[in-house]
DNA sequence: ACGGTATATACTATATATAGTATATGTTTA
DNA sequence: TAAACATATACTATATATAGTATATACCGT
């Protein structure tokens, strides 16, 4: 992937926020959509186009997709992500606002039968 | 300035070369249009798209129009640029082969007299 | 096979960004 | 004051991105 490119991904907030919340963990649309309260479509279409550039990978987990950064994360996505996560400003706010969020609702989702992929339980060793 | 308007702005090519070129040192229009060779319109309207994101500075000496970044200049700005000068890909040796370009023009431009802008010149004492 | 849930896509409307040509402005020098 | 130079702007054409509504697909449980 090309610089200009990933400045173009993470130019738009709302795809930013998804890189943010997809390099603490895989996550499948729906929680996104939760955490980002925004329309499906919305969600869907980003994903994909993402997914198109090369950024993600998705897999299928019953009905649920889960999404994830593709391994290795580009650098300069990470070096970006390091800055805006220490910095201080509104939008930097957000991504830990949105990080605090994902794990409550991680926690939420466990503890319900089945409403939770396995992946994204996994990551904190409760189901 | 907010994160997403500094991504939107490096994610074009140019734009991202002209920061790159004014990080080192304020430069004329025209020089700058020498070493990116881009036509003067684009060259002017870039310049002038990002001096109203309040990226440039700009003042006049004589015939040119020397623009800077603005001080303090950006945190993520700079890190980017940081981690760009290291990193090897296709837009990164541009990046490199851009600023020596700039230094060649500099010399060459500073020992025809007053080809050059003083506050240019200044940067390499040599004038 | 059917209804429900999760996700994706097609289609359309609209906004935003980019590029090119021509022209205008401001400054210097003769 | 006219010619030359450096830069900016207006106008137009075109491409790109975004958003919304409706519909389609895939999987699950019954």
């Amino acid at each position: 992937m090309e610089a200009n490119e990933i400045y173009k991904c993470i130019a738009d907030p709302q795809r930013l926020r998804i890189i943010n919340l997809l390099e603490a963990g895989p996550l499948c649309v729906c929680h996104m959509q939760e955490i980002l309260e925004v329309p499906q479509v919305k969600m869907s279409k980003q994903l994909s186009l993402m997914k198109q550039l090369g950024l993600l990978d998705a897999h299928r987990e019953g009905t649920w997709m889960i999404y994830k950064l593709v391994e290795p994360v580009e650098g300069l996505i990470t070096a970006n992500l390091c800055y805006l996560r220490e910095a201080t400003c509104a939008e930097c706010n957000q991504l830990q606002r949105d990080l605090t969020k994902r794990k409550k609702l991680i926690l939420k989702v466990t503890k319900i039968e089945n409403d939770c992929p396995q992946e994204v339980c996994e990551q904190i060793a409760c189901c």
